[in-house]
DNA sequence: CGCATTTTTGATACACGTCAATCTCCGTGG
DNA sequence: CCACGGAGATTGACGTGTATCAAAAATGCG
């Protein structure tokens, strides 16, 4: 069930087998898990992809804490304590490696620029559960598809693309409801910010092209 | 205006006196701003009180990022660029430290010690952020009060205190209207779970005693 | 080719936002 | 000492955005 010997060349966790891309780089498909709270385990930097972060309630209920996306670290507590503090679930297609890359490189900065990017990734997540839900998904749109992917030698406005998560991950992430989510979703499709393409490989992985808020549309 | 050179005894900052109280310890009345964004200074352990964190919008807005309340580390982002991410504002009255205490104590651990509780911290904050109006205000009322002040001896349900925030600083946290806070509040005192004392010195700062919630009073 | 799951869409209810009046508390000045 | 004024908090009335309930449509899977 959990990540457990990740250390070699092979490792999955839960669920269907994760693809193996390299050396020390894991793939996961869009809802499964990355590992579990309590188990044990290493960080990892997200690659590419979005990750969610839940924490077990007293009540066994999971509720969702926070959000990771490419260029993030994640389960730095291992470091501490060992063993995970949250559940991480992918939310889009997503490729990890384990962090820290070299095990010399934990100089204090690593720790620190890991420490305040996680400060003002949480500060973002807190602002997708505010204003308006149309304002809210949106801005939770844009937060995934910013992360660029390739191509960084093309600065032209580059369309930003997206696989968006499932509903309910969406609506857990801004606190509003599935059917909310997907009204709005639908609306920004209308209005043009999502435009749905189904050209490559995977049927169920949609994928949009994603533009700037087009004028006021809102 | 902004925190300058707190290494020495004295120290205050904006608009009223800060009371020092020990060596290298500041106090703030509630409302009064610890340091602002963009400026230069050091890191801080909060020893009593609460402290919002706000950033800075491209759009010139200041939106609340962040909850701080005792045993939390803020400005822990000038260790590595030297100037605050964030401005920080006394939601009650609050005493800070310098941080670290001793100038060797920076071990890895002590950093990764603070990541891991400002991410738990982060994760409660979103959940300030679900569900209704009412269990939200009070899950706030709890985190702050929550804070034990002292005798630590007496773990006999010792009744919590809370200085409560100003409504508009709740809203900001709760992501609700100020009236609605303030009607929330409201239903607290009647449901018994917040109870009014005056007794004490300040007018201004209206102490409550804090209950769990009553049996089912929602 | 059906069945389970997810998404979409519709109709209705209600919790919260909005606007506005009043009240309390406190400082200021006559 | 009291009148006055301002800031924050409280309360009320009303409108609206989102939740809720429900059903259909789309999609994935065996």
């Amino acid at each position: 069930m959990q990540q457990t010997e990740n250390s070699t060349e092979r490792s999955g966790s839960a669920g269907k087998p994760a693809v193996k891309v390299k050396r020390r780089l894991v793939s996961f498909a869009r809802g499964q898990r990355l590992y579990a709270a309590e188990t044990r385990g290493n960080a990892w930097r997200v690659l590419s992809g979005s990750v969610r972060l839940d924490r077990h309630q007293p009540d066994g209920e999971q509720s969702f804490a926070s959000l990771a996306i490419s260029g993030d670290i994640i389960g730095a507590e291992t470091l501490l304590f060992g063993h995970y503090t949250f559940t991480a679930t992918a939310l889009s297609p997503a490729m990890i490696a384990p962090w820290p890359e070299g095990r010399a490189a934990l100089a204090g900065d690593s720790l620190l620029a890991t420490l305040t990017k996680a400060e003002r990734r949480a500060a973002e997540v807190i602002t997708l559960r505010c204003g308006q839900a149309a304002e809210r998904v949106r801005r939770l749109v844009m937060m995934l598809a910013h992360a660029p992917e390739k191509n960084p030698e093309n600065p032209t406005a580059a369309e930003l693309r997206v696989v968006l998560p499932s509903r309910q991950d969406m609506a857990d992430i801004t606190a509003l409801k599935l059917e909310t989510v997907s009204r709005m979703v639908s609306q920004l499709r209308q209005a043009g910010i999502l435009d749905p393409l189904r050209q490559d490989g995977h049927p169920s992985l949609r994928r949009f092209a994603v533009r700037e808020a087009a004028s006021e549309s809102f």
